[in-house]
This record gives structure tokens, C-alpha cells and sequence, in this order.
DNA sequence: AAATATAATTGACCTTATCAACTATATTTA
DNA sequence: TAAATATAGTTGATAAGGTCAATTATATTT
């Protein structure tokens, strides 16, 4: 059987990484991920972040206050709830939000380069039918 | 843009590690990887095993003699080379090794269910391009 | 009002990963 | 061939990434 996709991930987690790193920012993967979540998010608390990273609530904290130092988030009272705080980007949270989308949206260009748009929905219609098998609930083992 | 593709290695890998914990071998990925190298590898150095991966030889170290405490490799000697030695698997490490195959297998094929062949195909092409772009070295940035 | 639940934080700790230093052996070079 | 340099692997220190359990403050339920 194909594994053609392990390849291609692979690469494609490479590049991220490398581009990642030629921001000369220091930011980690997970630091992207959360800023991507909180800029999606409105409102958005720890807790949010938490379940959508499937992650523990003492990593987040960590990981929001990490983001915190680096200015590129802030908390905000939740007038709803005392107990817990809005987490929303700052300029430069946005600014890093935008950098980063730009990236990913240039690697995503290069690598279908030269790929026919009706190879290409092919693909990713056929990525969602995997996606979906794997999801399902429906076999035994 | 779309990006099923990321999607599809998410689920992928959580069927991956959840089919992995369920054997209940308390076997982490990096040893299953490491086991997979020195299968397809032979002779297998640490060296190599550490080229293949891009991992540090320290940790190649310890990932190595975990395996041995856990009866999975061995090592003999190198005749070329007395600095190094020769990892190979002991029975139950290419009894581990065909279990892991088998169910990555199973999972392969529950993920191409209901999917036309012609499909497949068309997709593993086009998974194989954009591979090739994401390694072309002829980008600027 | 008391009991229970939840959001976030903190401390302890484990695993994974990397760096630098070291030992032993190989290879190169003068 | 002796000296210098390179390589394979190990070890110690340490940094990230991640998880668990306990704690504090506030909400919700009974």
C-alpha cells in the first residue's frame, strides 16, 4: 500500500518548522498553533485553547503566559465569569497571526506547483473521505 | 486553500497512537520508528539509525538501550569497526516489528474504505508531486 | 447555607531532545 | 610510522514539552 501521504506530511512539517525558524522569533510550534486558536476565537479562555489543543489546562497556562512575555497576547477580565480571563492577540499577536498564515500559505502554493486545480481537488477531495473514515467510530478493534 | 490534507495526518496519527497504547506494550513512537530502521537496515549501526531519523546520537543511545532492556535489539559486534556495533532484532523485536506493520496496515485500509481505486491512485500521484516540490531546494525564501 | 463543580494556577515530576565533554578506535598527513 | 585529526558511541547537564495532583477563587447546585 501507498504511503506516499507520510512523505508528504513530513516534508511539509519540515518546511513549517524551517520558515518557523527563519522568522529569527524563537517561537515554538505550539506558541503558533495557540495564536492561530485565540485569533479564531471570540471570546477565547484557557479553557478554549485547552480543548481545541486536546492539551492540559497547566501546559496552557504556561504557554499563555510564555505569549504574554512576548507581548503578542493579553488578558482581559470575563465580566461573564471572575474566575477565568478573555485571551485576545495584541498589534503584534495580529501582526505575528498574519506573518505566519502568509508562510503557510506559500508553502501550500509551492507545493502544488505545476499540479492541475483538477488534480488538485481530486486530492483534497479524497483527503476528506480518509479523514472521514478515520473519524468514524465504526470498527472494532 | 484548502488543507485537508492536515486533517487527515491528525486522525491519522491519533489512530496510529491509539492502536500503539492499545498494545499495551507501553512502547513509545520513537521506538517503534527505531525498530522499523533497524529492521529495513542491515547492518544497523546507531549511526545509522540516527542519520535516518535526524535525531541526536544521545538520544539514539538511550532509545537503544531501552530497546535492549526491553529484549526488543541486540547488539554484536563490528567486525570492520570496533568503535561501533551491529543492532539487530531479537525475536520478539521483529515479532513487535510485524504486529506494528499489521496494524498500520488495518489502518491504511480502514482509511481507503468506499474509496474507488482510480482514486487512490490519483491521489498517491498527486501526494507524490507535491512531496517532490516541498524537497526541491529551487525557492528563494 | 452547605456541598459540589469549574477555571486557572502552581509544584512536582516524567519524557523527549539537545549540547558539550569524554573515551576508544580509525584515518589522514607530514 | 608518529602525530594530528576525525569518527562512533557514551555520559552528564540541562532545556523543552507534557501530565498529574493539589490549591485558590469563584459559580452552581442542592
Amino acid at each position: 500500500m501507498q504511503d506516499n501521504i507520510f512523505g508528504l506530511f513530513y516534508q511539509f512539517k519540515a518546511r513549517m518548522l524551517k520558515a518557523l525558524s527563519d522568522t529569527g522569533s524563537s517561537i515554538a510550534p505550539m506558541h503558533v498553533k495557540s495564536l492561530h486558536i485565540i485569533n479564531r476565537t471570540s471570546p477565547c479562555t484557557a479553557q478554549d485553547i485547552a480543548l481545541t489543543m486536546g492539551r492540559d489546562k497547566a501546559q496552557v497556562t504556561r504557554l499563555v503566559n510564555d505569549l504574554i512575555n512576548r507581548s503578542l497576547v493579553c488578558k482581559k477580565p470575563n465580566p461573564m465569569d471572575k474566575r477565568s480571563q478573555f485571551i485576545s492577540l495584541t498589534p503584534s499577536g495580529v501582526e505575528m497571526v498574519k506573518v505566519m498564515a502568509q508562510v503557510q500559505k506559500e508553502i501550500m502554493q509551492f507545493m502544488q506547483k505545476d499540479i492541475a486545480l483538477e488534480d488538485l481537488e481530486a486530492f483534497n477531495r479524497v483527503a476528506l473521505l480518509m479523514t472521514k473514515n478515520l473519524k468514524s467510530e465504526q470498527w472494532d478493534w
